[in-house]
DNA sequence: TACATTATTGTCTAAATAACAATAGTGTTT
DNA sequence: AAACACTATTGTTATTTAGACAATAATGTA
């Protein structure tokens, strides 16, 4: 019995629920998956699908295996393509997958130079604040804000994201510059949402975390229509550095400075790093890739 | 091509280093082997195998994939596994790997118990302070001290592994009885050798870590033999309770309390842990086995 | 240089899978 | 309630794929 094929067919037959769909997109009968399915049961002593003919759907143990194996053949194709590709020039499908807001800000202006270097690699960019599955292998590489990665995934520090406060010039006028953090509950206040909720301010003072988060103007979980918003002199924004540089620069927006840490959550340390896993590193598009923007960040 | 097939040939030929003693274990004729492995590399696009007619080795690719596939294979054979033992009787070979000292001292015993009542299991125990490899499937349950597994992996404490340190009355009659940790360093001293290395005493003072490493008599691996040392009065003894405790009770042996913290290293929060696999947990054996095990610490 | 061993290749046989047609079962619709 | 449409399965034949066996070429050793 060829099990990889039988996998495959099983794989198919529960992702579409019918014997039918699955065996149209193998362009065989689907007697014959029903022929290797049923193989692979009696090789296993267990039921996985559930079937009539109407509705075709797994057993307990059929998810339990159908989790597995659907992991397992990833890791095999993954491991295939890294031998096919071994030593040639880069050049396939490329995702990453990275924060919005560093994703339009950063990264795609250098994509298009990468694209240019590399024309032969096809690039498949997501943008999400959600954490993409990188073991789960969707993406290739992959940027987000500081979080631990686990054993098998390098990550590499890009740049610092901590969070720092601006606001209008015209706000600080109207509303007069905080002398300290604290003064900050007085003020009003253009928000973040990320996945996990609205991001309120925090100010460590003497090793204690206090709110200082200040009346709610806005949340959002756009960057751009709050750093708007924040030169339109509608309130105080925090955001990270790299997002307010160049309104900083030009004086829209103004850096206020307290005495005290100022943060959007207790982890101090935040930074932007990218991701990918090590052995993937040996496939020579997710290798130039990597390089690229880690020379590119260095600017 | 039956692709699973030709990965097993592959795996074994790269073992062995013989198409001929590989296909012996197939009890197919060496052709066999040759045909389907020239197949994946063709499939591939990239040699594999070097060969003379005298010598078979991995190339550099294929060292690799080899690397890759048997860890796919292995992940395959306990999915199939995990389906195939789904909910029958605990039975088949069980094997466990846990330190020498808690092993001898703790385990085993425990195990006899678990034996009686699961005859159908076959246990299979390997002692050895060695980290083994859980994730790379070479044992179905482990038991360490302290240390953090990645997060496939399901960690239960078991009990307490902190050192405290012990000696024989008539040490204490003839060299004093240390009055504090820094005191230590003017007796003598029975020591641990770790896999790292020798075990230093160390003493936590006001937030800092001190070694009070004595004179050393003794240095050994083997936990008993240090503990005969120790009741000969030859020296302080830094060991677990676990495995001082009946020593304790009689009297032969008798711990030595102090101020400040005293310990091996500096994770003071030691523990022996149980680890498996969070899937496996599914295997009626293993489930049993795990269940078994943490209920008898309890006590 | 002769020898023994080994991987490979050619050819035939056996096994496994796909193809195709027909059947039986099930949920939906009128 | 009955006809309908769709689907999984089964029987049978054709095709593909892997194994068996003998012969060949290559290579390290004696």
């Amino acid at each position: 019995m060829d099990q990889l094929r039988a996998l495959r067919y099983f794989i198919k037959v529960a992702e579409t629920g019918s014997f039918t769909k699955a065996a149209s997109m193998f362009s065989v009968p689907p007697s014959s998956l029903s022929r290797r399915v049923a193989d692979l049961e009696k090789s296993l002593g267990a039921t996985l699908l559930k079937r009539s003919t109407r509705v075709v759907k797994l057993t307990e143990v059929g998810r339990i295996y159908y989790n597995d194996v659907q992991n397992i053949l990833n890791q095999l194709e993954l491991s295939n393509e890294t031998v096919r590709s071994y030593q040639t020039t880069p050049k396939g499908r490329l995702r990453i997958s990275s924060m919005v807001g560093f994703g339009e800000r950063i990264l795609m202006p250098l994509l298009d130079a990468f694209s240019e270097q590399y024309p032969d690699i096809v690039l498949d960019v997501s943008l999400s604040d959600e954490l993409s599955m990188l073991g789960r292998d969707e993406v290739d590489i992959a940027i987000r804000g500081g979080y631990a990665p686990n054993e098998r995934v390098l990550a590499k520090k890009l740049m610092d994201n901590r969070f720092i406060p601006v606001a209008a010039p015209a706000y600080l006028a109207k509303h007069g510059v905080p002398q300290n953090a604290i003064e900050l509950r007085k003020h009003d206040g253009l928000y973040f949402r990320t996945p996990s909720g609205p991001t309120p301010w925090l100010c460590k003072i003497d090793g204690q975390w206090h709110d200082v988060t200040g009346r709610t103007v806005a949340v959002s979980n756009n960057g751009q229509w709050l750093i708007k918003k924040a030169c339109q002199g509608q309130g105080i924004l925090m955001s990270t550095r790299w997002a307010l540089a160049s309104y900083i620069q030009t004086g829209e927006l103004q850096e206020l400075t307290f005495e005290h840490e100022l943060g959007i959550n207790q982890h101090t340390d935040m930074a932007v790093y990218l991701l990918y896993q090590k052995q993937r590193y040996l496939v020579p598009k997710v290798k130039v890739a990597v390089d690229f923007l880690l020379a590119s960040m260095k600017n």
